[in-house]
RNA sequence: GGGGAUUUAGCUCAGUUGGCUAGAGCGUACGAUUCACAUUCGUAAGGUCACAGGUUCAAGCCCUGUAAUCCCCACCA
């Protein structure tokens, strides 16, 4: 017996993976194959075969695109291949070196769900993992790293750190690619795109060039959200807004009364603003007011921009450090005064302010006016305040030569390909969501004070430095500090990309698209992410697909949302609440890990997590190797026999009347060979093909099993990813475990058994990876792999069989019910079952009398006794002693009433005459059917009460 | 201010185009036990579907309103 007792995970996982990786079934060109087409026996597969985690990305990320990703006969696959055959997917690439965390588990658990399943469909799929440069988040770690070393980036120039970081992050590279494996992740290592792989570079700088030339790029002096700790500018969406008490406070300029909450920037005061409309200031406009502090004249303006019912309805304008302000600056073509440095400082103020820091200038700046009576009151308030996300530092608006996108058209087009309906969104809801944030999108600054990420191309002539409008070339040789073009020497802009500008061409990249090699795998089918990227990622990646490819980048979207603590608390370290999805693995298997964190979870929502829901994966990992540990002992056993002859042993036979041994067994006399759909041309390949079906319940679990597979497909369809694992748990345990194999036992019809098992391995395989592999490989009879194995055929079967055993089932349920219901000690609650004129019961008697636990089985013979069970269209009696029934009689006049209830509230439906009216005719007809129905069992119990 | 969600059993969630007595897992209670599995098996309790109206023969589902909770965007001198 190659099947232990219970299931260990860790016993398997990683030699099946290996196993897998070894075979390359993670490549698209592998298709699934007939389960036993693989002729060269399966055991020696999973034998160490060397399990080589790939030092691949690394080694190309730094050596450039001189290693092929792939052999030629490969590539030439994946270009000869028709679209409708592929199935694509990426991966949102993790942080090279970073590590997994919950969020990463469930993307997997999703993505590779998915992969599987249409691998399983036959589909040429590709899901292509990616590992990223994380270009701010790298860059903050290693600074902190640098500072606790005593340095500073100041220290040297970017190539410089550039190089450092690069060997930073290949020492600290943590276990990412690792942790993919042990999460089943069964994605094309070969071509694993790192964000700085040089073709990603390289389509980034063709992308770029492009916009340069069609006018979309310009270097505009603008307000940017700048953090002075890290020194870089931000994009909108990388602020975070706080609200946080703050004071207003009211200043006098000469009679006119302002409000500021940053009394320190008045020194880059330009004017001041009232509303148009405003009654108290008419006779205002256009004059001039002294501002405090310093000898110059503002002018008093008229902007819209100021709030009559806000503060004194008159606001101070400073353009450099106020993004409103620098609205109404542009509007009234006012001057940029800066008096904040780059570094924090104050700049271009009297001496005395001069070189303090934002907050010592203010505290000096409140003292001064006090002391001059111009400061005429102070207010708390609630504001929200911007930070960096990184760091928590206050942002400060600055004013910056910047790259920005011109997003007008971009967005324009990608509203236009949403509108018509060319993505379908999961949650349907987040398309209106993308629409609204691409209606009001601002223009995208794509630079970045951080020497780690992608060099902006971008080079400046350099004797045009002071000018105010120098010459830019767009360059690639980003290599170089400075070009020589004509003659004329260039410098080349220090800044990088913004990450999200080369990562919007993740799909583009990723499938290895070209204007002249357009692939088949691209439009990805799928687009799998958090909800919390559609504006930072998927918005992007829309618009520079349809710019770069014409087409929208992915056919669908599905958005997931977090994954909350076990009390619907967002998970945070300073909460303690952190789950480690590593933890989770090597404690319960990567099986239960996904079969946990994919249950009640839906497209978008951020939902709670507890170990709770992985046991109960494991448990049913555990289950599934036991059914089929108790399958394989009956292939076994019938090895040794003709299955023809596995009845029920004699001795057990014999406890029923003898005539009615064959009937007894369930066994029909006009049982047929069924064949499986198409069995025509694989009958060879698949050994199983053919079975036959008897009653025992073999026609109602192949009805099962197809409805499961209806579900699950449809499931799958639809990213219902709950409700499918949800399907395929109760199929597997509630049906095929508690009922079909228990019946099973009393004949074994080994080749449906074998078939059933494999349909629901399969079923399940993209689930539950790891344990349907370990048991394929140890059943006996099947070969291959399971991962390559072909999604499970619909079964043929007898329909009435199929009720009829159902039928039993509800006969069953209730003489369990109606024993566990019955008083008195347990071992006492053996009786016998007695049947009158029922030949379902009669033709399963043995069936029944297993499943109920009942120990005899017998006819009434004569008028009823006993105790009835309280069916309406059976007549079934449990051979109970009056003292039994008398003490019963409560739990029977609880039954009555209840059945009453149902009963009324049907009577009450019929007597409504537009029910009957316009209901649906089968609708009607069928609540009469259950008034009969209802009427004659508690005419029956009632009767059975009077006679007690 | 704009947008998007959520509210169903003690907990976490399903419930698709309106249709029969609203489901699952976990938890709880009671019972079982050599023979695949205690990571097991059986049985049960537990719901005013947030609230108020409306449409309909019929509403957890559709419409209107209210309340609570959450998320995103913008703004806050």
């Amino acid at each position: 017996m190659k099947f232990s007792s219970s299931y260990e995970p860790n016993q398997f996982e990683p030699d099946i993976y290996a196993a897998w990786e070894a075979a390359g079934v993670f490549n698209p060109t592998v298709s699934t194959v007939p389960v036993d087409a693989d002729g060269n026996g399966h055991d020696d597969r999973l034998e160490s075969e060397e399990n080589a985690f790939s030092e691949h990305v690394w080694r190309r990320a730094k050596h450039g695109a001189s290693e092929p990703r792939n052999d030629g006969s490969e590539l030439a696959f994946r270009k000869s291949i028709s679209s409708d055959s592929t199935y694509s997917i990426v991966m949102p690439p993790p942080n090279a070196n970073g590590n997994l965390h919950i969020g990463h588990g469930l993307t997997v658990a999703l993505e590779d769900s998915l992969t599987r399943y249409y691998r399983l469909k036959g589909k040429s799929t590709w899901y292509i993992p990616g590992a990223d440069h994380a270009g701010f988040e790298t860059w903050v770690v290693y600074e902190r790293a640098l500072e606790a070393s005593g340095h500073t980036r100041f220290e040297y120039d970017r190539n410089e750190l550039y190089a450092r970081v690069w060997d930073f992050v290949a020492q600290q590279r943590g276990n990412m690619e690792v942790q993919l494996r042990a999460l089943g992740a069964s994605c094309a290592w070969n071509d694993l795109t790192f964000t700085l792989d040089e073709n990603v570079v390289d389509r980034v700088y063709t992308t770029f060039e492009k916009m340069w030339n069609d006018g979309l790029i310009y270097r505009g002096k603008k307000l940017v959200n700048y953090c002075p700790k890290h020194q870089t500018a931000f994009a909108d969406i990388e602020v975070e807004h706080q609200d946080e008490p703050g004071t207003l406070w009211d200043i006098a300029y000469d009679d006119i009364i302002v409000s500021t909450t940053r009394p320190e920037t008045l020194f880059g005061d330009v004017a001041v603003a009232v509303n148009p409309n405003d009654n108290r200031y008419q006779d205002r406009i256009g004059k001039k007011v002294h501002l405090p502090l310093t000898d110059r004249e503002i002018e008093i303006i008229a902007d819209e921009h100021a709030d009559p019912e806000y503060g004194t309805g008159a606001v101070k304008i400073t353009p450099a450090h106020d993004f409103d302000d620098f609205e109404v600056g542009e509007r009234h073509h006012l001057p940029q005064i800066q008096v904040i440095s780059e570094e924090g400082r104050m700049i271009n103020v009297p001496d005395k302010y001069y070189g303090l820091t934002t907050a010592e200038c203010r505290k000096q700046v409140l003292k001064d006016l006090k002391e001059q009576g111009l400061l005429k009151g102070e207010k708390k308030i609630t504001h929200s305040v911007a930070h960096c996300y990184k760091c928590g530092t206050v942002i400060e608006p600055m004013l910056k030569e910047q790259w920005f996108i011109d997003v007008k058209t971009l967005a324009k087009t990608a509203i236009e390909h949403l509108n018509n309906n060319e993505i379908k969104f999961y949650p349907e809801s987040k398309q209106k969501v993308l629409i609204n944030y691409l209606e009001n999108l601002k223009d995208w600054n794509i630079s970045r004070q951080i020497p780690w990420g992608i060099a902006i191309p971008m080079f400046k002539k350099i004797d045009d430095e002071a000018t105010d409008e120098p010459e830019w070339i767009f360059d690639k040789r980003t290599n170089l500090k400075e070009i020589e073009k004509s003659g004329v020497k260039y410098i080349r802009d220090e800044d990088t990309f913004d990450t999200w500008f080369s990562s919007s061409h993740w799909p583009i990249v990723c499938t290895d698209w070209s204007d002249e090699n357009p692939t088949p795998y691209y439009p990805l089918n799928v687009m799998e992410t958090g909800v919390d990227l559609i504006f930072a990622w998927v918005s992007r990646m829309i618009m520079m697909g349809l710019y770069v490819t014409g087409e929208v980048p992915f056919k669908e979207v599905y958005f997931h949302g977090l994954v909350l603590d076990e009390h619907g608390k967002k998970m945070s370290k300073s909460k303690g609440n952190v789950i480690n999805p590593m933890e989770l693995v090597v404690k319960y298997g990567s099986d239960a890990f996904r079969l946990g964190i994919l249950r009640g979870r839906s497209a978008g929502m951020n939902q709670a997590f507890s170990e709770n829901s992985v046991i109960s994966g494991r448990n049913l990992a555990n289950k599934l190797w036991n059914i089929s540990r108790l399958v394989q002992s009956m292939v076994d056993e019938d090895g040794e026999a003709d299955a023809s002859f596995h009845f029920a042993s004699p001795s057990e036979n014999r406890e029923v009347e003898s005539s009615r041994v064959p009937e007894s067994t369930g066994r029909r006399p006009d049982s047929t060979t069924r064949f499986l759909p198409g069995a025509q041309q694989s009958a060879s390949e698949r050994s199983l093909s053919i079975y036959t079906t008897d009653n025992m319940g073999e026609d109602w679990i192949c009805r099962e099993i197809n409805d499961c597979l209806d579900q699950v497909e449809n499931d799958m369809k639809t990213y219902r990813f709950a409700e499918a694992v949800e399907v395929l748990y109760t199929t597997i345990w509630d049906k095929y475990a508690d009922w079909f194999l228990e019946s099973q036992k009393l004949y074994k019809n080994v080749p449906l058994l074998k078939t059933t098992l494999e349909s629901l391995l399969i079923a399940i395989h993209p689930f539950a990876p790891f344990v349907t592999e370990a048991i394929w490989q140890n059943l006996s009879w099947t070969k291959g792999f399971i991962i390559t194995a072909k999604w499970p055929e619909r079964l043929e079967y007898d329909p009435i069989s199929a009720e009829n055993f159902e039928n039993i089932r509800i006969i069953v349920s209730e003489i369990r019910s109606t024993l566990q219901s019955l008083p008195g000690a347990n071992n006492s609650k053996k009786y016998g079952l007695m049947y009158d004129n029922d030949a379902l019961v009669e033709d399963n008697s043995l069936l029944i009398k297993t499943l109920a636990k009942v120990p005899t089985i017998n006819p009434l013979n004569g008028s009823p006794r006993g105790l009835r069970i309280a069916l309406a269209s059976h007549e079934l009696y449990l051979d109970v002693p009056e003292k039994v029934i008398k003490d019963y009689k409560d739990a029977l006049t609880e039954k009555i009433l209840s059945v009453g209830r149902e009963l009324d509230a049907l009577n009450l439906r019929m007597s409504n005459p537009n029910y009957v009216e316009r209901a649906p005719e089968h609708l009607v007809k069928e609540t009469r059917n259950q008034i009969k129905e209802k009427e004659s069992l508690i005419s029956r119990l009632k009767n059975q009460l009077t006679l007690t």
